[in-house]
DNA sequence: TTGACGCCCATAGTTTCCCATGATATCCCA
DNA sequence: TGGGATATCATGGGAAACTATGGGCGTCAA
């Protein structure tokens, strides 16, 4: 899938609650085989997650592969699949953000598409701003560093 | 099969019993060849079950692969399949639940449809915001975490 | 005959679609 | 390299389509 990167995508929400997707996101959601994404609330931002069909799907099929009725499963699935929604793109390619959503990411009328490689966060523009700066002051006074993955061989696909 | 999420689909009983499925369930349960669906009092919550003939077919095998005669097996017949009801679509979409059904899950006036992937829940609004507080507190607490289904090795298709 | 159930119709409120407009970015050509 | 022509994307509003809901009627069965 095409990577998804970058916050330089400020868009408005309308009085209906609209909101265009950036087109670069767009396309990479819709290349799952569905004309929209899924959405549910980040619980350790303000913000809203986005995906496109084939994680969900992959986290359903890992969450049936659990036993039927067990508390785990049960938890879980509440947890992802019951605080998600499905926003299909309309003709102009804009999702309707519910009133939950913009509630819990304090969106009033600008919200900040963030690409995070194979997922977005939809952001409150200043929310983000204070996060961004808090992210970079916490990784420089933790010297974070990133283990690599060993490159593939051939290109991997997607 | 299309995923069932979201929990924003609140509708009301009317008097006769009747409740109209929100279009994206119903739609879903319809594609697998039956229209209406089969639901069954939860066992663990104050909830009505709902699931299409798929799952249903699925549930079916999976208790047949129960040793014949155990305890589990046979509590577990009874409370899915004994318990179940098959409840059809009427032209405009509804099902009527059954006065059981109602008092089982504490519904009155109004009902949430909840998706969980492949099948949902029908809820009373207040008992399902508790139980899903209850939900992220129980994940948080066990540090759930769900073990991934390897993802497809090319772009998945479908 | 009465009640339960299924079907039909009417209606209100949303939601979705469609079109128009404005703003950008891109490209082409002088 | 500058300027404009063109395509693209984001935005806004009105209209059409659809969903959810409520009530009435006929039918079948106890």
């Amino acid at each position: 899938m095409a990577l998804l990167v970058g916050k330089q995508h400020v868009n408005k929400v309308d009085k209906k609650g609209r909101i265009s997707v950036p087109k670069r996101f767009r396309d990479a959601f819709e290349q799952q085989g569905f004309r929209g994404l899924f959405a549910f609330p980040s619980f350790k931002f303000p913000a809203i997650e986005t995906c496109g069909l084939s994680l969900m799907k992959r986290m359903s099929e890992s969450l049936d592969d659990l036993a039927l009725f067990s508390d785990d499963r049960d938890d879980l699935v509440t947890v992802i699949m019951n605080n998600a929604e499905e926003l299909p793109f309309d003709p102009e390619g804009r999702i309707v953000l519910p009133k939950e959503f913009l509630d819990h990411a304090g969106i009033e009328s600008d919200a900040v598409f963030v690409g995070g490689g194979t997922r977005c966060q939809i952001w409150d523009p200043e929310k983000f701003s204070a996060h961004n700066k808090q992210a970079f002051a916490n990784a420089r006074a933790r010297g974070a560093t990133l283990p690599m993955r060993a490159s593939e061989p051939k290109d991997g696909g997607e």
